[in-house]
DNA sequence: CTTGAAAAACTGAGTCT
DNA sequence: AGACTCAGTTTTTCAAG
């Protein structure tokens, strides 16, 4: 899908607050409500546009802990296998296959240490599973989701 | 701050869609628009909801190709050293000190494998970093904030 | 893309439990 | 204290230009 400056623009006040009007969209980009409005239908038919969330501080919930782990896994181990597996734990708030020695990194979301330690435990008895090694996040410096929130288009047309 | 089922619930809804209007949300959670607002302003003046964002698909936006960085840094490095260097790239969208061998975790978004190259490059040129080890993202399998949405609370009261 | 009007939603004040 | 109802105002959402 082709977008154009609008479109970036839309998508920027979006991410910024996404419960802002269509008029005050429209202000900040130059474009009347309607106008606004059905681009952004277009966007989320498109796809481009996935939904529109609440950001939640994870700690205000209770999540106050943050581990990444490293998955190796047996030779003929299928990146779906792994995908079924650990998306059964809502702790694993991320998983992506990786190149170089780990097959996989996982990034948790857990309580406490001890129950970050009692889901990687669970991971570890998973059949494909040869072994683990976790890094608990002692801080967190930087969390953004893209990064056209700050730096507009990777595209520098 | 507490939390009561009612506000997990809301939450909860404001994830899933945060354009829902809150008569809407009153049906899901059994509440009147306004006894919903309030709880919503409420839980944004606390800080529980930060705000809210589209959330769109990075691919789209033509961010197409992820990395992991661990990063290895002079024996008297801090933190907010870390922060503020890795601060300045846009296409760092994660950053975190962690346990183990290496002193920080990057999460890397770029346009193509030459772009995650050059930003290493940069990084790795900064004058407290010794070393860098990087994972180029084959798949991603799993991509959520926070588990709530899928788990309801981490304190099953 | 804009305008304009009808329908829906927001939001504050007052009232009740 | 917290939730509900009600009414004025704003916003959404169409159609037509």
């Amino acid at each position: 899908m082709e977008l154009d400056r609008l479109d970036r623009d839309i998508i920027g006040a979006l991410m910024e607050d996404a419960r802002a009007t269509y008029a005050e969209i429209g202000q900040q980009v130059g474009l009347s409500a309607s106008a606004v409005k059905r681009r952004v239908d277009r966007l989320r038919e498109a796809g481009t546009i996935t939904g529109f969330s609440a950001v939640v501080a994870p700690q205000a919930l209770g999540w106050t802990t943050e581990a990444y782990v490293e998955l190796f896994c047996q030779g003929k181990t299928k990146p779906s296998d792994i995908a079924l597996a650990v998306a059964r734990f809502p702790e694993v708030v991320a998983a992506a296959t990786i190149t170089g020695e780990a097959d996989a990194l996982l990034h948790i979301r857990a309580t406490d240490v001890g129950h970050v330690e009692r889901v990687i435990e669970r991971i570890a008895a998973m059949p494909f599973v040869v072994r683990t090694k976790s890094s608990i996040v002692l801080s967190r410096l930087v969390d953004t989701a893209v990064p056209t929130a700050r730096n507009g288009s990777p595209i520098t047309g």
